[in-house]
DNA sequence: ATGCGCTAACATGTTAGCATGTTACAGCCG
DNA sequence: CGGCTGTAACATGCTAACATGTTAGCGCAT
């Protein structure tokens, strides 16, 4: 099957193939278009706004369109996407009211959640949740902030995780999705960074006096930062955002 | 296109229709599959466990696959059927695990609405709320239970849109599926239907005094009680339930 | 009689092609 | 020169047929 002359990959000049990593996921085909598409999206691979060619990711991915539709319907159903029926597929803009409602449903979720934890937490919980803050800290020493926002968002997976309630954590991320994907036009801060992990020791000091009142102030005050932050992209970036 | 003979409708014995009302929604096809089978599962006339054959589904609405396994993908997406690949696809069975989920979602969701709204409510929805509270008595006094808790779902719905934000209802409803499927299995019982008005009274009179902690313990205090009418079934149904 | 293996039916995942409606561009008229 | 109209390209929704893996039942050997 040796192809000398590959049509397709002879041209590095014209042709960006994007962020589609190949395959090497798990499941159906159409889990994996979803996800590798998905990605896509909240990496601002794709920008919002941008009209998304089914054919071309059909060639793409090297799969039909029944998989990448059935990626596509979920993606609409998280509100990614909008479809609009006979027209044209796009890549959802932004919209500061779903932003703010992001955060208010994930601030809703944590809060009944670490209200919970504070009163049910083990000590091995509490060692796991530690070990994370270590390697937060000594990510934010080496000014690693991509790091740092990996392990910020596995904190709060673990916190959720310790509610004992599976989907818990994919629906607060759903919610957040919109919230993280405006967040990566705001350059990082450095200042802010240090506060944030200021914010993450406090929430585990909460914890591990098992005070669900302050654990809840703590986690409030943490989530209703970043939005703040997030209010001036409207006007720095208006063609990002929903008229 | 008269067909004097038409080979489907003839054998009324045989074939049960089962509860598909003919699509005289709007949306798409798939769309309208969705809402279709959706209703058919949360109601009951699809029990937990039971087989979904697609071809069957196909014939008795007269659609192709595509839009059925369109609306069977968005099923799965809110664990209301578990598709196997290449094997079946089934009716999720109820989960005590995933109805306690649910209505700790709820609840999170419900919470840090009324401590919103009772901040912010205006006198035009209170009157809103009261005069559904006023239909609610009404078929409270009529005996019409299935009409009083169609009234408690909206006046639910009422409180979340009175946030703002559009789609809480929808992620609240989506979670609290499941315990509204299960909780059909329970008898109505009188004295606890009554008990319910009451507590949407107490919802209302924080409300109405803008008590955000009032409305806090208020609603909390009602949302729990109907998990505890739900825990004996497990016993009373186990063929319903997951192994 | 029972346990194992094979085979045939079946259900889903995927693919290619058709039908329908929209959008954009080019040409024409005022 | 500007606005309108008609046509052509295009994107999605749907349908029908193919490929793949599973399940269940039957038959055979032990």
């Amino acid at each position: 099957m040796l192809q000398p002359h590959d049509t397709a990959s002879q041209d590095p000049i014209l042709t960006e193939p994007r962020l589609t990593p190949l395959d090497r996921l798990a499941g159906s085909l159409g889990q994996r278009v979803y996800l590798t598409l998905r990605h896509a999206i909240l990496s601002l691979a794709y920008r919002p706004g941008e009209i998304l060619r089914k054919p071309e990711i059909c060639a793409e991915l090297g799969v039909s369109r029944s998989p990448v539709s059935d990626a596509v319907a979920r993606l609409a159903a998280e509100g990614l996407v909008d479809v609009i029926p006979q027209a044209g597929t796009y890549v959802a803009r932004f919209s500061m009211e779903e932003i703010r409602e992001g955060a208010f449903l994930r601030e809703a979720i944590e809060v009944a959640a670490i209200e919970l934890v504070a009163r049910t937490i083990t000590d091995e919980q509490l060692v796991i949740l530690r070990r994370n803050l270590v390697v937060q800290a000594a990510l934010l020493a080496d000014n690693d902030f991509a790091g740092f926002y990996k392990l910020d968002g596995e904190m709060h997976e673990l916190l959720l995780s310790f509610t004992g309630y599976r989907k818990l954590a994919a629906v607060s991320d759903t919610a957040w999705a919109h919230v993280n994907r405006a967040r990566q036009l705001v350059l990082p801060v450095p200042g802010r960074v240090a506060a944030t992990l200021a914010e993450h020791r406090a929430i585990l000091s909460a914890l591990e006096a098992r005070d669900p009142d302050a654990a809840r102030s703590a986690i409030r005050s943490h989530l209703r930062q970043l939005v703040t932050y997030l209010e001036p992209l409207e006007r720095s970036h208006p063609d990002l955002f929903n008229p």
